[in-house]
DNA sequence: CAGCCTCGAGTTCC
DNA sequence: CTCGAGGCTG
């Protein structure tokens, strides 16, 4: 760290100080909602100087020769909020408060700069600081040039200082990028900044960047309520803390976080001014900004004392959260059911709501505790469910109508139903556990007087057992298959009539775990059942019931919000007698990613000990359980490009990355393309989508040596670098929506192209020795696989799509056919043939032969097919070998009659050879009707047989072979030689 | 009590 | 950006 540069900053600090004074700061660090403090109000330019810095940065900053010139012309906006913060700090806070920004700073910073942070320490925390800043200010303007692609106030002084120190600035961004990252995760990132320093930096994430003093402040203790009531919005990269740890210092102190700028909306904690959307409504709505500093300085004030005016907001909304009294009470169904049962809920909740008195609700829940919460707070009627309202009420309504749709029609009316779609036989009902899927199934039945029959298809596994047939009872699924059936038979008599019954199957799509005859199975029953059907499954995508949403109505639940959750569980633990802070409930409900039913177990067991509970136990209790769900390579690569790639958190992103660390860098690499960052916000001509394309390919290539690394020189320890490489820089780069690049694609993420490519690699290589083998015993011509794939399919498949475009049909047909016998060809080879020689922007030649024609080049084949010979060494069978059932030669023979007439020409010397030849082999019968037809073979087969082979050109791979190896090495000779000759007469 | 407004969260997949 | 939920007001 250069001492000019320092003194040079002491300098201008003091010139900046002049300058700062506009800022006020609040006497009181939280005061009434009324009055909003005004921690900054500045929307002037001087917003722009940033503090965006890191200790790292510095180093490098001098490192790269930053010139003095860059830094100076840097100077004039170097003011910036925290400095002023500080600043304001010393005139104008206790005492108290001055030594944390001290004490902050200074707990890891680097050795160089160890000398003189002692020093500095005795001074005003103000001339400390700035040190830092200036050369961050110099590096940030860079930084932030191109990490912010689209912040509108960067105006043209931005251009003009990233253009000037064109070198320093891609260094300096690289520089940053993997130390920020180091910084993030912990240990390790030195050197790995060096390297990312060095490598262009590509690893701009062109997001959230980490905050420059990340860890170094002492995050203070304040009174657990002192931001109750206040509603936070966090914007930008605060100074050190990261946003999540912001987020719940806010919630553990009681204040409210929400993601937009919103009346409501107290603060805008913002170290910056980003110039996004945020800020900028923040200032149209007037809200007040405040910093990092700010915020904790509040919290800090708290601490001694909360101000008594909290308090008493802090009781009034507590008041407010008691007086609307538990939903679920009978009283409530009552009234409820008074009503008509289409009546909103709100004016049910809201007409009962006086009636409830406490006491009754203990009564109520006081009794019997030995029910376990969730099974007693179960809602009871539709309305109680939270959350997906619409939903309900559209099964609700599905339900209703169900038996008019389908029992009535039911004689009648069968094309009525197919040509409505809306109105489908089953429901589909999908969303995650916990969400009141199969509560609302159930619930919805009960209220229509429903019978409700409820079979968890996990347990019904079988499809064998579903088709021993119907009424077979015992097994769940035969139970099922009986009850369908059964209402269908009976479906006037009064057993179904009277209680109405509906299906509701469980858990759908772990039915079909294994196999999908289950869900097979289900739409069978689906399609002749009389009773509504229900099912009820995780996820609607999953590749098991994709053909059973083509039957059922498809209603997707969707989380309940975490208010809606917090608001029961709020009466739930009221009832219960629980204190527990309303934040903390949403944070529960958050925690447990909409699942009701475990958070109110979790609830549960949390007050078997507890009788109050606060944010910390819930957040140790499921900080664990966070991540319970298994995430295919797919989805972990949905997650990482998701609009929301960029708020995860860089362990979770390291997490999806290794949840297969083979595949998910496949998919990366297959899929990264089509995602249009959301980072770059306005680009005009794609210009920075291509940079950071480039980027994101240069770091997946740089993942592909990492992972050289780790296989071949077994250096595992890599793997995570080989990650980050490979998948979670051009995630990170390039996560955003997902877009198709051609027209007809499906905006899905392909699979690991590598992997597809590799099968059908093989399976090409497969197909193509099946030709090549086929070419060669054709003795036409001798060549090696390569050379037959790149010289001789162009003109082999010339030859036989060529005739069927321009010939008349017979001709054509019987010409191609020709050729393929010429040289033995099958039609898997012609297949085989015109796939391989199948290129993008090339067309298909099959395309423009008309079907017909293909139909008709088919039936052809297949007639020559019965008297044909071919040999191929794919044709042999050994000995030991079965020989074909005697009937089945006879089918094959069969159809020969009319085949071929014109075809006759030539062979006909050879077919003794042939004839005799299998019937040397064949049983009787089947000679007897080779020597019929005879001549028709020998029509056929204008080529000499060494291996004679009746060829079963439907299944070529089981074809059966009447050819015993010695006839076939005695042949083989003979067919050569024999085939030349007949060849070159052909010719 | 019904419609409008405002807030906040979610956003794909045939 | 769009949709749902909830609250407010005429």
């Amino acid at each position: 760290m250069s001492s000019d540069i320092r003194k040079w900053f002491m300098k201008q600090h003091d010139k900046g100080s002049g300058t700062a004074s506009k800022t006020a700061v609040p006497e009181k660090p939280s005061p009434p909602s009324s009055e909003k403090p005004v921690i900054r109000v500045d929307t002037s330019q001087e917003n722009s100087g940033r503090r965006k810095t890191s200790k790292y940065f510095i180093a490098s900053s001098t490192k790269e020769a930053s010139s003095q010139e860059m830094v100076k012309e840097k100077k004039a906006p170097i003011k910036t909020p925290s400095k002023r913060k500080i600043q304001n700090s010393n005139e104008e806070t206790p005492d108290d408060i001055k030594p944390t920004p001290i004490k902050k700073k200074f707990h890891k910073v680097d050795d160089d700069e160890d000398d003189f942070v002692p020093a500095s320490k005795e001074k005003k925390p103000a001339e400390v600081k700035p040190t830092k800043k200036i050369k961050s200010n110099s590096n940030i303007e860079i930084t932030r040039n191109s990490d912010k692609v689209d912040d509108n106030l960067e105006g043209e002084i931005d251009e003009k200082d990233t253009g000037t120190p064109l070198k320093a600035g891609p260094r300096d961004k690289g520089g940053r990028g993997p130390v920020a990252v180091a910084a993030g995760r912990g240990r390790g990132g030195g050197r790995g900044g060096g390297r990312g320093g060095g490598r262009g930096g590509y690893m701009n994430f062109g997001e959230r960047k980490d905050p420059p003093h990340k860890g170094e402040k002492e995050v203070p203790e304040g009174a657990p309520e002192c931001l109750a009531g206040l509603t936070f919005v966090i914007s930008g990269t605060l100074d050190s803390l990261e946003r999540e740890e912001a987020e719940d210092l806010i919630k553990r102190h009681g204040g409210r976080v929400t993601s937009a700028v919103s009346k409501k909306t107290s603060f805008l904690l913002a170290d910056e001014d980003v110039g996004g959307r945020k800020s900028s409504k923040a200032k149209e709505l007037g809200i007040p900004f405040l910093t990092e500093d700010g915020l904790l300085d509040m919290i800090r004030k708290s601490e001694p004392a909360r101000s008594s005016k909290q308090e008493e907001q802090k009781k009034k909304t507590l008041e407010r959260m008691n007086k609307p009294k538990i939903n679920i009470s009978p009283h409530k169904v009552e009234v409820k059911k008074d009503q008509s049962a289409s009546s909103g809920r709100k004016d049910a909740a809201k007409s009962v709501k006086p009636g409830i008195s406490p006491d009754k609700r203990k009564c109520q829940y006081g009794d019997h505790n030995s029910l376990t919460w969730t099974e007693k707070y179960r809602p009871k009627v539709p309305s109680d469910i939270i959350g997906n309202q619409s939903i309900v009420k559209q099964l609700h309504e599905w339900l209703m109508h169900w038996n008019e749709n389908f029992l009535h029609s039911s004689s009648k009316g069968k094309g009525k139903k197919q040509s409505d779609s809306a109105s489908k036989k089953a429901v589909l009902l999908s969303g995650s556990p916990g969400i009141g899927k199969s509560t609302s199934a159930k619930l919805v039945s009960q209220m229509l007087g429903f019978q409700a029959m409820e079979v968890n298809a996990s347990d019904s596994r079988g499809k064998a057992d579903a088709k021993i047939g119907k009424g077979i009872g015992g097994n769940t699924s035969n139970t099922v298959k009986e009850l369908v059936s059964n209402v269908a038979l009976n479906s006037s008599m009064n057993w179904s009539k009277h209680p109405k019954s509906v299906l509701i199957m469980d858990e759908v799509d772990g039915m079909s775990a294994g196999d999908r005859g289950g869900v097979a199975d289900l739409i069978a029953s689906i399609k002749v059942s009389k009773i509504p059907i229900i099912c009820i499954c995780n996820d609607r995508y999953s590749q098991k019931l994709k053909s059973l949403v083509n039957y059922c109505l498809p209603l997707n639940f969707r989380k309940p919000t975490k208010q809606q959750m917090a608001k029961r569980l709020k009466q739930i633990t009221e009832a219960e007698g629980l204190q527990v802070n309303e934040i903390t409930l949403e944070e529960l409900a958050e925690r447990v990613n909409g699942d009701m039913r475990m958070a109110i177990n979790q609830l549960q067991y949390m007050s078997v000990s507890q009788s109050v509970i606060n944010y910390d136990d819930i957040r140790q209790r499921l900080l664990s359980s966070a991540k319970d769900e298994d995430i295919s390579p797919f989805t972990a690569v949905d997650k990482l490009f998701g609009y929301n790639g960029g708020r995860l958190r860089m362990d979770e992103r390291i997490d999806l990355s290794m949840s297969d660390p083979d595949l998910v860098p496949l998919i990366v690499q297959e899929n990264y393309i089509n995602y249009r960052p959301t980072s770059i916000a306005k680009d005009d001509n794609g210009v920075k989508r291509m940079n950071f394309l480039a980027r994101a390919a240069e770091s997946i290539g740089d993942g592909d040596i990492f992972n050289v690394q780790i296989r071949r020189y077994r250096q595992w320890q890599l793997s995570q670098s080989s990650s980050f490489a490979s998948c979670i820089i051009p995630a990170a780069l390039m996560h955003g929506q997902r877009e198709t690049l051609e027209p007809g694609e499906r905006n899905f993420n392909r699979f690991g192209g590598w992997l597809g490519k590799n099968s059908t690699t093989g399976k090409n290589l497969r197909l193509l020795e099946d030709v090549h083998v086929h070419f060669l015993a054709s003795h036409e011509a001798k060549s090696d696989r390569e050379t037959l794939r790149l010289d001789y399919f162009t003109l082999l498949l010339k030859q036989l799509t060529d005739p069927l475009q321009v010939m008349p049909k017979e001709i054509a047909v019987q010409k191609v056919v020709e050729f393929m016998d010429t040289y033995s060809l099958s039609q898997e080879d012609f297949d085989t043939i015109v796939e391989l020689s199948k290129f993008k922007g090339h067309p298909n030649p099959m395309d423009s032969i008309p079907s017909a024609v293909k139909s008709a080049l088919t039936k052809a084949y297949k007639q020559g097919s019965s008297s044909r010979v071919v040999r191929a060494a794919d044709m042999i069978t050994l000995p030991g070998l079965k020989k074909a059932p005697k009937k089945r030669i006879a089918a094959i023979l069969e159809p020969v009659e009319n085949g071929l007439a014109e075809e006759n020409g030539e062979a006909l010397a050879e077919n003794e050879e042939e004839g005799s030849d299998s019937e040397d082999d064949n049983d009787d019968g089947i000679s007897t009707e080779n020597a019929e037809r005879k001549p028709q073979l020998d029509l056929l087969n204008n080529k000499p047989k060494g291996i004679q082979v009746q060829l079963d050109l439907k299944s070529n791979g089981k074809s059966n072979m009447k050819k015993t190896p010695a006839s076939k090495s005695k042949g083989g000779s003979q067919a050569a030689a024999a085939d030349k000759g007949s060849r070159k007469r052909k010719r």
